[in-house]
DNA sequence: GTAAACGTCAAT
DNA sequence: ATTGACGTTTAC
């Protein structure tokens, strides 16, 4: 295998070889190696034209995990037991980069020398996976660490996760978060160390606002009246921050506004 | 353990 | 869109 050349692709190389916090590999039971070795399997198996897009988000009854039964009531997700197909953001790592792989947003286009180190591997491992021409994942591994892995910053923001976003800085664009990224990530991914978590974390209020900083319950509206049951603060305190819907997690801010800049 | 209150779903 | 109810998280 060939080493990476610059710097920054040694950077890159080493934050994706780095093992995961455990409550990462919680939230993420697959890793991506195996998950793209089942992959190649899987895409062997059922005849070769690589699963589509199609296939990865509405995966086959065989890649589900049997469904547990309810212990509480249907209407709401249990927190714990998140897989691959389960995550809070309902799309995991490896999928993520297969998918932006297939959508031709992970450019692979190695280069001579480092596809004949490529192939060169795979013929050793024995493993059979040779691509299919579509740009499937079956040489994704070896490219981790290999000097064309695609530092796409779409990558980045997907594993940022919850909090993780791009920023432009001076015009330039940059990867804010990346650090930060993995807090957000194991915190959404679980809030209570049990393995799962609904994928969210509670707001706080903010503190400054004028609800905020209000005092006392009204003990009229229907929060104060219904406080027992309602389990809601005062309407008049509730934090303008709380009020505004909570940001997705995968929300994506560039500097055109567009979701996949890199496509269009 | 308990109280406060956020998040979400369902009913209206 | 608003409201009520409930599960859950968080702070104490």
């Amino acid at each position: 295998m060939s080493g990476p050349s610059s710097p920054e692709q040694q950077r890159a190389n080493r934050i994706l070889s780095e093992p995961l916090r455990r409550s990462l590999k919680r939230s993420h039971p697959c890793s991506l190696s195996e998950y793209l070795n089942n992959t190649n399997r899987l895409s062997h198996r059922h005849s070769s034209s690589s699963m589509g897009v199609r296939g990865l988000l509405h995966p086959t009854a065989a890649q589900h995990r049997p469904t547990h039964p309810r212990q509480t009531k249907p209407r709401r997700a249990h927190s714990s037991n998140i897989d691959l197909w389960d995550s809070p953001s309902g799309l995991h790592l490896a999928h993520a980069a297969e998918l932006l792989m297939r959508a031709g947003a992970l450019t692979l286009t190695p280069t001579p020398r480092d596809q004949a180190g490529v192939e060169g591997e795979e013929m050793e491992g024995g493993s059979g996976a040779e691509g299919d021409g579509t740009g499937c994942v079956a040489d994704f591994l070896p490219l981790l660490g290999c000097s064309w892995f695609p530092l796409n910053p779409g990558l980045f923001a997907l594993m940022a996760g919850g909090g993780g976003f791009l920023t432009s800085g001076g015009g330039s664009m940059g990867i804010a978060g990346v650090g930060e990224g993995v807090e957000v990530l194991r915190g959404e991914s679980s809030s209570t160390g049990g393995g799962g978590g609904a994928g969210r974390r509670k707001r706080k209020r903010c503190g400054e606002c004028v609800p905020c900083r209000r005092t006392g319950n009204c003990e009229e509206c229907s929060a104060c009246r219904n406080r027992k049951t309602g389990h809601q603060i005062c309407k008049y305190r509730k934090c303008e921050q709380l009020k505004k819907k909570a940001a997705t997690g995968f929300e994506m801010v560039f500097p055109s506004g567009a979701a996949f800049p890199w496509l269009q």
